[in-house]
DNA sequence: ACCATTATTGAACGATGTTCATTAACATTG
DNA sequence: CAATGTTAATGAACATCGTTCAATAATGGT
């Protein structure tokens, strides 16, 4: 009886969340189907369906990557009192995800969106929380820094998403860095003046 | 020569709008269909193209009727000291929102998105930040009361955003409301403790 | 009564996601 | 090396989608 084999398999999966990445990018979410992610690829829809469950899939592993990036990115920051931190937290963020707007757009607005959330996601965005909610809590704020740290997330990530679906300018002409660093300024304000 | 006649076809157009309303409610932005929607008003699809330029138009058309109702549930809110009238603003988008998340939803989320914003849209959304940067100026701030207006609207929406999409307990456990307030008294602190 | 104008129809087109029987390729066993 | 059992790739097929359009029916003015 012959035995699995996985060599190209492997190979095939990895250059297809690659294609899928550049068509997301080349034209929008909408452009992300199987015949075309099937020819970019050279091989046809049915092989996809046998890689990923569904198109869905696709992009939910797109977003993976993409996810495990940026928790990468903030690591990277520098330790440094809060409020520098605070600061050069939302930049990456800001940054981050305005270069990858089309992959992150599409898991809002295409056709392809999801409403099943792997464990693996809520457990990046914990992660994330996490190293928000420490240099709050250094600010010595009256309540609890974790939800203090959501509230701020909420709030850039607010601005991010209007942004990468090209629609912040329906709302203001304030750039999305500009607005961020306010959000940030804004909360330490509030906990300075012991309001939370 | 013949005139036009204008009586059952105006009628068929407001009925048609309130039958995507309802499909938008029962099935998410996924059921507003054009077989859907002309089935719902006894009709056939290229009568809805009749009616308008395409499923999109539909969306939008119920879209706007949604904003002109915010728009006199905004007026409606009293005239009092500044800090009770944002709370009360907030509480009027939160409520509004999240009772036509359904129609919120499709704009933002489904397969009918469009990029093509109308003057009226605009023009909604710019009395809507006149009506924030009003209480916001009497209080006096340090900056613009106009940009800490729009800033203050983007974080209430950022919230509602998400939550209308089911996402917010991605983030966080707390209730929309509480955010928004949260948000406003926030923007109330930063500005009393003169940052802005 | 006639006819110009308009609205409705429903079939058709191309594209989508997804499924599945068929076919080809392969590694292991005898 | 040949036979065999497993796996992957195929591409046609299905249902559904938005949208278009020639044909048909209805309508109101002349």
């Amino acid at each position: 009886m012959a035995r699995p084999r996985r060599y190209d398999h492997d190979a095939l999966r990895t250059r297809t969340i690659e294609a899928a990445k550049l068509l997301l990018e080349e034209g929008g979410p909408a452009a992300l189907t199987a015949r075309a992610l099937a020819s970019s690829v050279k091989t046809t829809p049915g092989t996809i369906y046998n890689l990923f469950d569904s198109m869905s899939a696709v992009l939910q592993e797109v977003n993976r990557q993409a996810l495990v990036d940026l928790a990468i990115a903030v690591d990277a920051v520098r330790e440094t009192e809060p409020r520098e931190r605070l600061l050069a937290l939302a930049e990456v963020y800001v940054t981050f995800m305005l270069d990858r707007r089309a992959v992150w757009r599409a898991l809002f607005e295409g056709p392809r969106i999801s409403n099943n959330f792997p464990d693996w996601y809520l457990a990046q965005i914990d992660g994330l929380i996490g190293r928000i909610t420490q240099p709050v809590a250094a600010l010595k704020p009256k309540g609890d820094p974790r939800l203090l740290a959501e509230q701020l997330l909420l709030s850039v990530h607010g601005i991010v998403a209007l942004a990468a679906i090209d629609r912040l300018d329906l709302i203001t002409r304030q750039k999305p860095m500009d607005l961020a660093h306010a959000a940030v300024e804004r909360m330490i304000a509030a906990i300075r003046a012991g309001a939370e």
